[in-house]
DNA sequence: CATCGATCTTACATTTTTATGACATCCCCT
DNA sequence: AGGGGATGTCATAAAAATGTAAGATCGATG
């Protein structure tokens, strides 16, 4: 089921928003203020952010420029006033995806939204397939094969090569691979991560010494390349 | 499109400024005096403004201190003649965000206005991407190529680079490199800075005794400079 | 409740990066 | 032109980050 976090302080439009999408059967979390959306979005994940900028704690500016300083990628969608026009443009510049203007129509609102999902559940999502040099993985049944022959690879595993991958050639941080993979409510040390990558690169690499498709990017974490540079 | 306002009251230098931002593919907008430039931010929202402090009807400074007094960020850019030495002081004091002093350089002033904007624009002002000469850097994925070929850097030079390249055009000290780019607890000597711009140069620069982007500023600092001035 | 596999932690080895100081050179001022 | 401070260059020591392996812990399962 499709998560929505909604965050708003007016009760009355929170109210509104949210009893449209569960009408439209999302799985819809609320929050009033910036500071509880970001535990939220933390703890819940939700597939998209419904934010109102102007907010008490902390503002939705403020929680989208952290959200994407994190790494964070979920799709946001901006609620602002008409007044609001310059924060409007300085949240696009801040990440976030799409904005509505208040007042707005609720059939609007809902067709922002399956649109903002339908992009980012096919652009930006994790992938279902990989491939690359002998390897070959199917992350929906957790099968991964090196030239026809099965790899014994664990959950885990299988989680941090998706994500790493879904970020091909971009650079990704330990701790934001702990905030992803890992999750919210295990905190293990960084060090973990770095043990993990080490045994992913034993099973998929052809020399985990000299790891090709996982590098290790000094002082910074580590990133997924398929194309190798000439 | 991005949108200037430039005010100015001498025709020749708001010719010249306009037509050069024309040519960058700016929206350009203009105004000869404070009370029309006033009204022109009120109704067209610039994102920056070029702005000279003599200027009929109401000074420059007076504007500066009016838009600042609504809360307005703007970013202000004042143009100075070098007489005006003080004023530039209370401008920066009133809010503008950076100067020119008159006679200036085409290519300094679309520099300083570039790097205004991607200051405003993007939260932390730093750049994604750069390319200069044969240069070419992505701090996303933590590559540098030139002509293709891969520049083996370190972290600290990537951030190094990123952060002089935030500041084009304008001397960097080496204490405020200390602090942004090491960080305001760690303290190197000041002397750590100079080895890693050298080595820096000798990874991006063609000639590294004769540098063209980043240059020393003899008892200031360095700068990093994108645009060769003719 | 014992067992097994997965995961996490810790310790140690290795590699890479960073800081420092000595010396050479340059630049600006007189 | 000469002197003093600032900067460039280089080698080396120190620190930090990463790789690796072994053991501890957790949790599901029978």
């Amino acid at each position: 089921m499709t998560r929505v976090l909604v965050v708003e302080d007016d009760p009355g439009i929170l109210r509104t928003v949210s009893d449209n999408l569960k009408f439209e059967k999302y799985d819809v979390i609320t929050a009033m203020d910036g500071e509880t959306a970001y535990k939220l979005q933390q703890s819940h994940r939700p597939d998209l952010i419904v934010l109102d900028l102007m907010l008490p704690r902390m503002g939705g500016l403020e929680l989208c420029r952290r959200l994407r300083a994190d790494g964070d990628q979920v799709p946001i969608l901006m609620m602002t006033a008409r007044s609001e026009e310059s924060d409007r443009v300085l949240g696009l510049d801040l990440g976030a995806d799409d904005y509505v203007t208040k007042p707005f129509s609720v059939p609007e609102l809902m067709a922002r939204i399956r649109a903002l999902l339908r992009r980012s559940s096919s652009a930006s999502g994790l992938p279902v397939m990989l491939k690359f040099g002998e390897v070959e993985v199917d992350f929906r049944k957790y099968v991964a094969r090196r030239r026809g022959k099965p790899i014994e690879m664990t959950r885990k595993e299988f989680d941090l090569l998706r994500f790493l991958a879904s970020r091909e050639d971009t650079v990704v941080t330990r701790d934001e691979l702990l905030n992803k993979v890992w999750g919210f409510d295990s905190f293990p040390v960084t060090r973990t991560v770095d043990n993990h990558v080490a045994s992913l690169r034993s099973k998929i690499e052809a020399d985990a010494a000299r790891p090709v498709y996982i590098q290790t990017v000094h002082g910074v974490g580590y990133k997924f390349v398929l194309q190798q540079p000439e």
